[in-house]
RNA sequence: GGGCCGGUAGCUCAGUGGUAGAGCACCUGACUUUUAAUCAGAGGGUCGCGGGUUCGAUCCCCGCCCGGCUCACCA
């Protein structure tokens, strides 16, 4: 390791302990408490003046005032000062304290809770021990670590220092809770399937590709897990989901990220109705799980998820926002016409189907912030949906859009297994036209199908956008641990 | 991939065609109720990388790398 400056003055401090006998990082810690539980007892443990020991890292800057000292100590469940008086913890370690510990030391702290003149809860500290000697300095004490890049590479400091960012990972993970317990009670079996696939499917995407070395055989990281859940409805259960991560090989931008974490569930005798409500139950809770109400504030915006959802066919909204009527306007040239003649700018695209999703993107989208489900997808963008009975072009489907984003996917599901079929011999043409993202057939779905899947609704929901919008964080990267970042030079 | 902005001390940032700056942090000393502790002093730089112009480049020019925002792509 080559050390900086900094980083050097902390390994001499590390070796000037060992010399002295002191083990930097010793094996095994004590206490006797957390620190959020002795703040919680603090009266009676302070009154009784009961020995307690706690332990956490070092922060903020240690104020040493020749025979008296004061420090904070964070273990992650609370931070609590520390009062030390040479006279009470003795020569040898209030002058370790002073001149071999630094900032971000994490110690093991003997004392008795006492409140300072000023008021503060602290422990006053008989003894102590080193845990973890540092080597890296903390980063400016007021203006913190906030460079973005640095704060998402070298995450573990990123919350170290900035609590909040523990705040939204806590929130992160009390919204799952929440989503599974919906899942749960609703009769859904939580499953767990491929991320290695040897076909890919379930979502118009370019995957990631790898290679099983053994095998000989070429496989994909799962872009889906639809096609995965939906045999297990074939087989019987009567709802399935999976929360995972899918891939997908595509752009970066603050609303995608490489991998991303999807919930995916299916309900046996349900449809894209039975879904809708389950949206609205889902992110009722999730809601609340991060928010303690069922609003949450995004960008300035109070955005509701307690009533029921507005909900408009897609044709409506884009008639109502675009003022082109896609149903009258019904193949691509007629479509492209009427674009032009409104005097609407939209990037031209190579079919109906996704001329209409351009100009819904451009014109409807944006506009979507409160909860919303737009409904009757083109039959074209919807490879797996089933259709609308009396109206063939379009399918029983819905997309959940909340801040202009769209966070769930649903629809009834399609289980007529020539229909299905067909849309992958379709898809199969678009992908040989130059469509990379164009489904792909799966024969054994094929045939899972012919065995009968009964009328099914299924949903996707978007984990990480959903986190963006109830943590009120307008980047992807965000929510998610460890976002992918462009690798370093050497 | 395009456009705009940026990369200077551990961190947050200023700055200039002529020996590189501040605050915080760090180091030394003083200090028994601090909490942005205070006071005195010292140290710390490949100015993203490579090339060019110039007597001289951190600054100007070209290329590249990395990042942020944005557009495109991507539901």
């Amino acid at each position: 390791m080559e050390l900086n400056e900094l980083q050097s003055q902390r390994a001499a401090k590390l070796e000037r302990l060992r010399t002295n006998g002191i083990e930097p990082y010793p094996t095994r810690a004590q206490r006797t408490h957390t620190i959020a539980t002795a703040l919680a007892a603090f009266d009676q443990l302070a009154d009784a003046t009961v020995p307690i020991i706690l332990t956490g890292r070092v922060v903020g800057a240690r104020r040493i005032m020749g025979k008296i000292a004061f420090a904070h100590i964070d273990d992650g469940t609370a931070t609590i000062q520390l009062w030390l008086s040479r006279a009470e913890v003795g020569d040898d370690w209030f002058q370790r304290f002073r001149d071999d510990l630094d900032t971000f030391d994490i110690v093991e702290v003997h004392g008795t809770l006492r409140r300072t003149k000023a008021g503060e809860a602290s422990l006053f500290v008989t003894a102590m021990h080193l845990l973890t000697k540092t080597i890296n300095p903390p980063p400016e004490k007021w203006a913190g670590l906030s460079d973005v890049e640095e704060r998402h590479r070298q995450r573990y400091l990123d919350l170290i220092v900035n609590h909040d960012v523990r705040e939204v990972f806590r929130a992160r993970a009390a919204a799952i809770t929440a989503m599974r317990h919906v899942l749960d009670t609703q009769g859904f079996l939580e499953v767990e399937t491929p991320v290695l696939q040897p076909l890919y499917g379930g979502a118009a995407a370019r995957p990631f590709t790898t290679y099983h070395n053994t095998l000989g055989q070429n496989l994909y990281l799962r872009i889906a897990t639809e096609l995965y859940l939906k045999r297990l409805i074939v087989g019987g259960f009567p709802g399935v989901y999976e929360i995972g991560k899918n891939f997908r090989n595509e752009g970066v931008d603050r609303s995608h990220n490489p991998e991303f974490t999807m919930m995916e569930c299916y309900q046996a005798y349900g449809d894209y109705t039975t879904m809708m409500r389950l949206v609205e139950d889902l992110m009722r809770a999730m809601c609340q799980a991060v928010n303690g109400a069922t609003s949450a504030t995004y960008q300035g915006q109070s955005i509701d998820f307690g009533p029921a959802w507005h909900c408009l066919p897609m044709a409506q909204a884009i008639s109502a926002r675009a003022g082109i009527d896609i149903v009258a306007a019904n193949d691509l040239a007629s479509l492209q016409q009427a674009i032009t003649a409104a005097g609407l700018h939209v990037e031209p695209k190579t079919t109906w189907g996704k001329q209409v999703d351009e100009l819904f993107s451009a014109y409807v989208q944006p506009h979507l912030v409160q909860p919303t489900f737009i409904t009757e997808y083109p039959v074209e963008l919807s490879p797996l949906a089933k259709r609308i009975p009396d109206r063939p072009a379009f399918t029983e489907r819905f997309e959940a859009f909340a801040v202009g984003m769209e966070i769930g996917n649903a629809f009834t599901e399609l289980n007529d297994p020539f229909d299905q079929e067909q849309r992958f011999l379709d898809q199969g043409r678009d992908f040989a036209a130059g469509d990379e993202e164009a489904h792909q057939m799966d024969v054994d779905f094929l045939n899972a199908l012919m065995y009968g899947m009964p009328p099914t609704g299924g949903l996707g929901m978007g984990i990480d956008r959903i986190l963006m919008v109830l943590t009120d964080r307008p980047n992807i990267r965000e929510v998610i641990l460890f976002p992918h970042m462009r690798q370093r030079e050497a």
